[in-house]
DNA sequence: TAGTGGTCTAGACCACTCA
DNA sequence: GAGTGGTCTAGACCACTAG
């Protein structure tokens, strides 16, 4: 058993025996680096699964924890996808879409490219009063409304998503192929995009298991405020996006062209 | 030793013995939890030190691994800081500033709000032709230079950054308490912003390094292109924020009016 | 030197998935 | 039932910080 380990002194690595340990350095940082580097170089493909922990483990050199810890690490930054009972897969290379700001929704811009937008309704609720509290909407006195949903970005889960608005300009029904601004539009209700505020967070509970990526992996989040062409609010919105997933761009003013 | 395990129904807990173990609940979730709860309360006060993790262990009755699993999700999450041979520290509460983009510069936004911004350089290259490959200056022609600074807000930490700009407009000299646009600008070149694109990224050893924060922590990433008042690329520039202390507010197009 | 967090091991058992 | 990842324990030793 090769359990020596350079850093404490114990014993030193036997010839041969695999490179991931070096001094002043973490054996399970190595053991990160190492596979990501095989990742990188397609020793392991896309969607292809690694070898199993205690294989792992076995063929490094060190406790199966050590390597757990690699591959936690690996699974946070999105290189791999690990499945319980399963295996750890090599994710497919992200494809980061682009949000142009110059289209109303992100259906818009993404049919633009021949791409399709789903949403799935997971609640819709009627706040009380507590929960309303920090929605209020001035020109729409009373109930007020939460439709949570996740969209679906070409198969794939993209963003977990809360639209809150006036009962009285929701919809009934709402089409899965439609944007929640279109529902509206349909029913006789402009909507403006007036704000937009970018922050990034820690994936909870939801994001991990709705989006499907590990807990504690970043989040783009984007809160909206939309108005109805009279400026009046009519709708508050929060996209949690999976990091790798998107980007958005915002074209500033006095400077729009198009570019590439 | 209370090392009862109700999920795997080895034992019963005793009663009265500490309230981290549900069935069916990981147990370094119950005491993320359970941290988390009492550092609500205030029973761990911003700026205090929690008890050592081998006392934690005993008093949940749990091994330290338990609880170092338990103390790194807190980290992750920016609830804690934890500094090797000291202890594990209750952070202050975040400010999570407004970056808001009617103003030409972060040093421009906080200023006038009474928040000081300073500049810490930490390396000024000149590019070589590979490193420069990605960043054409149509308009510029000969040799790129980048900047590599980090930006402090009030004391504290704000972004790690990156400017490239062609070497023919880089200002020789730098007043740490200026933005580098400012400093463009008193060498007679006017930055006109262009174009800003926000996604999310996980903290690499460099981003926990200068901004304090946790390996894998959530980082806010904005890019930003500037040009000159004719359109012409002059400057992009990359930002990398710690998620808890920054939110950028976009208004946008035919609806500007102010909001609190 | 004492106390703290950081890393690693060996071994056990559980929960999930699939043939 | 076999194989996989998920959780937990007990114990050891190292690296860092402060008095």
């Amino acid at each position: 058993m090769a359990s020596s380990d350079v850093r404490s002194g114990r014993r030193l690595a036997p010839p041969g025996s695999s490179p991931v340990r070096r001094p002043g350095t973490a054996v399970y940082s190595e053991v990160t680096r190492d596979l990501r580097e095989r990742i990188d170089r397609g020793e392991y493909a896309p969607g292809e699964r690694l070898p199993a922990e205690t294989d792992l483990a076995h063929s490094y050199g060190v406790n199966r924890l050590t390597v757990r810890r690699a591959l936690a690490n690996l699974a946070r930054a999105g290189v791999i996808r690990t499945k319980h009972g399963i295996g750890s897969f090599v994710r497919e290379p992200v494809v980061r879409h682009r949000i142009d700001d110059g289209h109303a929704s992100l259906s818009e811009s993404m049919e633009a490219r021949g791409l399709a937008v789903t949403h799935e309704v997971i609640a819709v609720e009627v706040l009380n009063e507590e929960a309303a509290a920090g929605y209020r909407f001035e020109h729409w006195p009373g109930q007020v409304v939460r439709f949570s949903y996740r969209r679906v970005l070409a198969g794939l889960p993209w963003s977990l998503s809360q639209a809150v608005m006036p009962e009285a300009l929701a919809p009934t029904s709402w089409d899965a192929r439609e944007s929640l601004t279109a529902a509206l539009r349909d029913r006789g209700t402009q909507v403006v995009r007036a704000e937009r505020t970018f922050s990034a967070a820690a994936a909870d509970h939801d994001d991990a298991s709705w989006l499907g990526i590990e807990l504690g992996s970043p989040v783009l989040v984007v809160r909206g405020l939309n108005t109805d062409p009279g400026g009046h609010d009519i709708m508050r919105l929060v996209h949690r996006t999976s990091a790798e997933r998107a980007e958005y761009v915002v074209r500033l003013a006095n400077n729009r062209r198009e570019r590439p």
